[in-house]
DNA sequence: GTAGGTGCAAATGCTTTGCACTCCC
DNA sequence: GGGAGTGCAAAGCATTTGCACCTAC
């Protein structure tokens, strides 16, 4: 298997923290979280961790590419894991709920952007805007 | 054809002032713009509106159906008219450009996710991160 | 005339930054 | 020991809100 990513941090002249170890295991726990959230579910196992040291330890851990983040509509941005399996979010414009959704059901669609414009698709990052199907059968 | 704009604004007891008049046209000379561009845009041409009344028209014209919004990225949200043609945004992490291709591009994965989710895509909506053909070239 | 609309300034919410102190290597 | 990392507070933006004044109807 790969090495440890705390063995990457310091080859790349990174230190391992107890605060970066923290973020990176409430954004496994939460599994979509945003910033915040991801502060305060630190906060529910240990002390807490400064919220801008959140924000300075995700932007590590994405430069890593160990966490990822999409836009998911007006509010803050959302992160999980890399390693998570990739999926499309179907994010509801009228309850907000986020759906995962199997990326092979963009296929298709990369595959289209990719002949037609030259377009290298970033799968897991998609966000689809609709109405989900419990709120368009009310 | 559908009765004008500033009838329906009547019709539902808003009143038809020159700021929205302004904000509608900027909209519309720009194609795509945020709050702030549509705001400089208006100023080209006349006596500045005040970016709360950007804010506050923009509100109100989305709630008529006659602009959208998209959001792009990690910046403000881009507004365009409804009734131009909807249009995929091809947002590219690289250099950040923007492309708009045709929606008909989706339309395999907005059938798959109707069938398979009962989700109703809006396509217009809809943006794409990735590379662009330029940057995937360098 | 009057309710809806606007401008201005202050408030808010999210995110970034500067700086002194801390602690991993 | 020294530099990377952290916490705290202040600064930055984008956006919203309160309120007095203005104007379309």
């Amino acid at each position: 298997m790969v090495e440890s990513w705390q063995e990457e941090l310091r080859a790349k002249g990174y230190r391992v923290t107890p605060q970066r170890q923290l973020v990176l295991e409430a954004v496994t726990n939460l599994e979509h979280g945003t910033p915040e959230e991801i502060c305060t579910e630190v906060q529910r196992t240990a002390r807490g961790v400064n919220i801008s040291t959140v924000y300075r330890t995700l932007e590590l851990l994405e430069g890593l590419g160990l966490v990822k983040h999409a836009h998911l509509g007006h509010g803050p941005p959302n992160y999980h894991l890399a390693a998570d399996a990739e999926h499309i979010h179907l994010v509801c414009r009228e309850c907000q709920t986020v759906e995962d959704v199997d990326p092979r059901a963009a296929a298709g669609l990369a595959g289209g952007l990719e002949r037609d414009f030259g377009f290298e698709t970033d799968v897991h990052h998609l966000t689809v805007y609709g109405r989900c199907k419990d709120c368009r059968a009310t």
